[in-house]
DNA sequence: AAATAGGGCAACCGCACCTGT
DNA sequence: CACAGGTGCGGTTGCCCTATT
């Protein structure tokens, strides 16, 4: 079948995002929320972009209450936990956690989480002390061993218990007393 | 001080799914 | 039902900064 591509690659700008295309996008996006879709808003925004790239800088980066940076030992435990369960659902685990974006959660599972994970799963393998030199994992938060707990006997349809359904509720409402939290913002275009 | 390697992050690419016609 | 356009998602790339040699 194939399909056109989305826009025309020789007549947009690509690469980094300048003030400018930052201040007009998030103004466009903010007058127009309810108002058109991504393929056409940089057209009527006056922007030589994708839609899609608007689209993705949006989301990642221009988006209200977004938190970058500074991931907590109990976000990064429960990234660790989500992916030991439902795999690179970047998308899913990130919906968890509010205010992060997938691609978000993805760069930090790269560069700082995979390496943790593998020594998770090797000491899981040969469960003995840590080499030296290496410091242990950090102690999850309560809420989030009972999360294990829970999400240890989620069926194979990948629907969670109510149970863990609850607890999930509770770890939000402890990552949400962070200093940096901000709460879910979900609602886009 | 210069060169190189590695880490971190923003952005792009292509595919799959959803929805309207 | 088939098709086309729009959107979401995961993987990958490329650039910049910092640490190391």
């Amino acid at each position: 079948m194939g399909k056109s591509p989305c826009c025309d690659k020789a007549r947009v700008k690509r690469g980094a995002w300048s003030r400018e295309e930052d201040a007009i996008l998030t103004t466009f996006v903010a007058r127009f929320a309810n108002a058109g879709n991504w393929t056409t808003l940089p057209h009527k925004a006056g922007l030589r972009r994708c839609g899609k790239s608007c689209r993705l800088r949006w989301l990642n980066y221009l988006r209200p209450a977004l938190r970058r940076g500074g991931f907590t030992e109990e976000e990064d435990g429960l990234i660790l936990s989500l992916y030991g369960h439902i795999g690179s659902k970047w998308s899913a685990i990130a919906a968890k956690l509010p205010g992060r974006t997938d691609n978000d959660v993805k760069n930090h599972w790269s560069t700082k989480l995979k390496k943790r994970h593998v020594m998770l799963m090797s000491t899981a393998a040969a469960p003995s002390t840590p080499p030296a030199g290496v410091a242990p994992p950090a102690t999850p938060p309560p809420a989030l061993v009972d999360l294990e707990a829970a999400l240890a006997t989620v069926d194979d349809g990948g629907e969670l218990t109510c149970e863990a359904e609850q607890l999930y509720a509770e770890l939000m409402g402890l990552i949400e007393q962070q200093p940096t939290g901000h709460g879910q913002q979900r609602s886009l275009l």
